[in-house]
DNA sequence: AACCAGGACGTGA
DNA sequence: TCACGTCATGGT
C-alpha cells in the first residue's frame, strides 16, 4: 500500500475531477467548487486550446502568488476588459493601466514587472515549451510559479508543491515540517507515473481537500483518518 | 479587526 | 544556505 497513490485515490473518489486551471472563456464551466466563480473544466483536459489561452494560466500563475483566485479572476477580468489579455498587446499597454487593472490581485507594483518581463520571456519562445530552467531564470518566477505554468499551461508532467501540499503532506507525515521544495516534489515524483493529467488532478485535489479540512488549526482530515 | 490567501525577492548572518 | 522582512488587495 503507497500511501501517496493512496492519498490520490481517496481524494479523487471523494472530490472527483477538479477542472484546473480556471480559465475566463469556455463552455460548461463549474461554479460549484469551493471559492471559485467560474472557470473550472471538470474532465475535460482539452485546455489550453489556443496560445491565448495559454498565455492566461502563465498570467494568472504569476499574479495568484500569495493571493486568493477570487482576486486573480477580478484582475483577469480588468485585462481582459483592458484588451489586454494577449502578450503583444499587454506590453502594449502602458504602466499605470497595467497596475490599475491587476489591482485586484495585490503587489500589483511587482507584479505589473513581473508580467512584462515574463510576457517578454513568453514571445521569445515563439510557441515552444520552456524548461524549468529557462521559467526560473525569469524574474518573479519561482519554483511553483515554474512548475505551475508547466504543468498547467504545457502539460509537462511536473508536480507542483503549494502551501496547501506542504500543509497536508506536514500533517500526514509525508514529510517533515523544513522539507526543502524540491524533496517534496519527488515525494510525488518518485510515487506516481510522470502523467500531466494526473499530476494536474493531484495538485488540484490537495488545495481543495486543505480547503476543506485544513483552513483552521487543528487540523481535522477526517478523509485520511488522522488525528 | 486581525488574519490569511494556490510566493518570490532582497538582505544579512 | 537560511531565516526574516517586504510587497498589497479583498474576504472572513
Amino acid at each position: 500500500m503507497n500511501k501517496i497513490r493512496d492519498l490520490y485515490q481517496k481524494l479523487l473518489r471523494a472530490y472527483g475531477p477538479q477542472g484546473w486551471w480556471p480559465l475566463l472563456n469556455h463552455k460548461g464551466s463549474n461554479p460549484t467548487k469551493t471559492g471559485s466563480v467560474t472557470g473550472y473544466h471538470s474532465g475535460d483536459y482539452s485546455f489550453p486550446k489556443s496560445q491565448t489561452q495559454q498565455f492566461e494560466i502563465c498570467i494568472g500563475a504569476i499574479l495568484t502568488q500569495n493571493t486568493a483566485w477570487t482576486n486573480v479572476e477580478k484582475a483577469l477580468l480588468n485585462l481582459q476588459k483592458a484588451n489586454a489579455l494577449d502578450p503583444k498587446k499587454l506590453l502594449g499597454i502602458n504602466e499605470d493601466e497595467l497596475k490599475e487593472a491587476i489591482k485586484p490581485s495585490g503587489y500589483f507594483n511587482q507584479k505589473a514587472r513581473k508580467l512584462r518581463e515574463f510576457t517578454e520571456f513568453f514571445l521569445s519562445l515563439q510557441g515552444k515549451t520552456p524548461t524549468r530552467n529557462q521559467l526560473l531564470e525569469v524574474w518573479g518566477v519561482g519554483p511553483e510559479t515554474a512548475d505551475s505554468i508547466l504543468l498547467y499551461a504545457y502539460k509537462v508532467p511536473t508536480f507542483v508543491v503549494d502551501a496547501y501540499t506542504k500543509r497536508i503532506f506536514t500533517h500526514l507525515k509525508l514529510c517533515t515540517e523544513k522539507s526543502a521544495y524540491e524533496e517534496m516534489k519527488q515525494v510525488v515524483e518518485k510515487n506516481i507515473k510522470k502523467d500531466w493529467k494526473i499530476y494536474q488532478e493531484f495538485h488540484a485535489l490537495l488545495v481543495e481537500h486543505a480547503k476543506r479540512c485544513y483552513s483552521k488549526k487543528p487540523y481535522e482530515d477526517t478523509l485520511m483518518h488522522q488525528a
